[in-house]
DNA sequence: TATTGTTATACTCTATAACTATA
DNA sequence: TATAGTTATAGAGTATAACAATA
């Protein structure tokens, strides 16, 4: 009977991370955006307009390497940047309305990418899979 | 009435997947190690020794970036890389004793990490989320 | 000819330090 | 003094191309 330790499930997690991160970032090629872009758009999407900083805990990006990533999606027109009257410090971060569009758009293919990856799971574990993880990102921050 | 759209499954994942990388990197900088480095060694407690090929799609890093991962590793004396006389193009890696001793060490850490980052989840949740990750990592290659 | 491992290299992503402006 | 955003930059991680040895 040999020893056959179990991978944790830390190393799961970073392990169909990647992956999932690695086609995210084929699929995203064609639209000339990286995965943070896209997590950017979903997360607007998801909570609204918010401050840079929320942006930041949001995408779990380190903020200054947010910005960057904040500037190409505001050159392209997808997001704005407004300076908060109550704290001129802060900048809000709002989804255009071409934003919305391509949003919307690449659900599909985000969707498709998705299939594919979650392919060895039926369909009510995949659900359960969702709920887990959501759980879980809601207690990060 | 908001929209409010969820995040993909994939998106979760990578997110999640990013942090539980981080917080590795952050605990193996004690031991001079990279996420890789471990990943390496719990795949080979976990299967034996393989082909480096194989540590390759076990660990989901391209061959040529997993020469210098196992490199390390045989400086340290934690594996080691021996032709394959059946295929001499091939190299076997296999855990040496200091290897094991080492794995068994850091399991303990490795647990402790991931005791926080699953922290939002009940014992029987987390068994359900690494019964369905472990699965879903089985399809992969 | 195809495959395993390898090197060199360019590119992307992430982390460390310090600055500006507002508070 | 502390915080939001920013810049510059070094370091770690990943991807592109080409090669040697073996099959």
């Amino acid at each position: 009977m040999e020893e056959r330790p179990d991978a944790s499930t830390g190393y799961l997690l970073a392990r169909l991370g990647a992956e999932s991160r690695r086609r995210w970032a084929r699929m995203l090629a064609e639209h000339q955006l990286a995965p943070h872009h896209l997590a950017v758009l979903m997360s607007l999407g998801h909570v609204g307009p918010v401050h840079q900083q929320r942006v930041s805990a949001l995408i779990g990006v380190d903020p200054r390497n947010t910005v960057a990533v904040v500037d190409l999606l505001q050159r392209r027109g997808l997001v704005e940047r407004a300076v908060d009257p109550g704290d001129r410090r802060r900048n809000t971060v709002t989804l255009t309305a071409d934003g919305v569009d391509l949003l919307t758009r690449l659900r599909e293919q985000v969707d498709a990418v998705e299939d594919v990856l979650l392919g060895g799971l039926p369909g009510h574990e995949r659900e359960l899979l969702h709920g887990l993880l959501s759980r879980l990102a809601d207690t990060l921050p």
